[in-house]
DNA sequence: CACTTATATAAGTTAATGCTTATATTACAT
DNA sequence: ATGTAATATAAGCATTAACTTATATAAGTG
């Protein structure tokens, strides 16, 4: 029977339109939170609400560097999760921090 | 960028825990609402909405049977939709009303 | 250290959601 | 036609969700 809530609260993180764009993004590849804030067109508090929903939920993690935080999807998603990334169109965006190569 | 609203509002449909029961409920076969409203605890148009909002995101169909309403899962669901009924459990209910054989 | 930049947190507002009770509709039975 | 049973609709309420603006924190730079 909890099994159905932890069903409910992944799925309530992707069911939301912006949350959806922010993972059709993040299909390409790691991105930080300032990349976004143009991209959908809402305040950086709420895209950083919306990727902390996401992270919350198992979907996406985190890597910090320096002053940024880059985002990415999960490696192993549940199956259904894995669904509806799979539907999801891969979307670009330019990022406005220098993406560096180095690892930590 | 509409296919992201058509799968935020299917995704949103299931994406509560009442809906999730009473989809892994139709797994099992046909129900009408006086099945479920037992089941779930709770009002009778209470369930009456939930199998409406599943039913606008065509996820469910009705059949109409003299008082009943009996629903099922449609055949064709999109591929992240059928991953989200593939991963819950079938519940079985015991029928409120004979779920008589005839059709139509 | 002071300044800037990226992100987080807090508080408030608005809209959407999911229930409730009360009442309306529809269909069958007598 | 009247009564009963299944479902639908309406209205109201409490909770949640998703923004906003303002402010705090943390890290890098001169």
């Amino acid at each position: 029977m909890d099994e159905i809530n932890d069903m409910s609260k992944k799925l309530k993180a992707v069911s939301d339109p912006n949350r959806l764009k922010l993972l059709s993004y993040l299909k390409n590849g790691e991105i930080c939170i300032c990349d976004l804030v143009d991209v959908l067109q809402i305040s950086q508090p709420a895209v950083s609400q919306q990727m902390k929903k996401l992270k919350d939920a198992g979907i996406i993690r985190e890597r910090k560097k320096g002053t940024w935080k880059h985002f990415s999807l999960n490696d192993a998603q549940e199956p259904y999760i894995q669904a509806i990334l799979n539907e999801l169109e891969a979307r670009t965006v330019s990022h406005c921090c220098s993406l560096s190569h180095s690892v930590n």
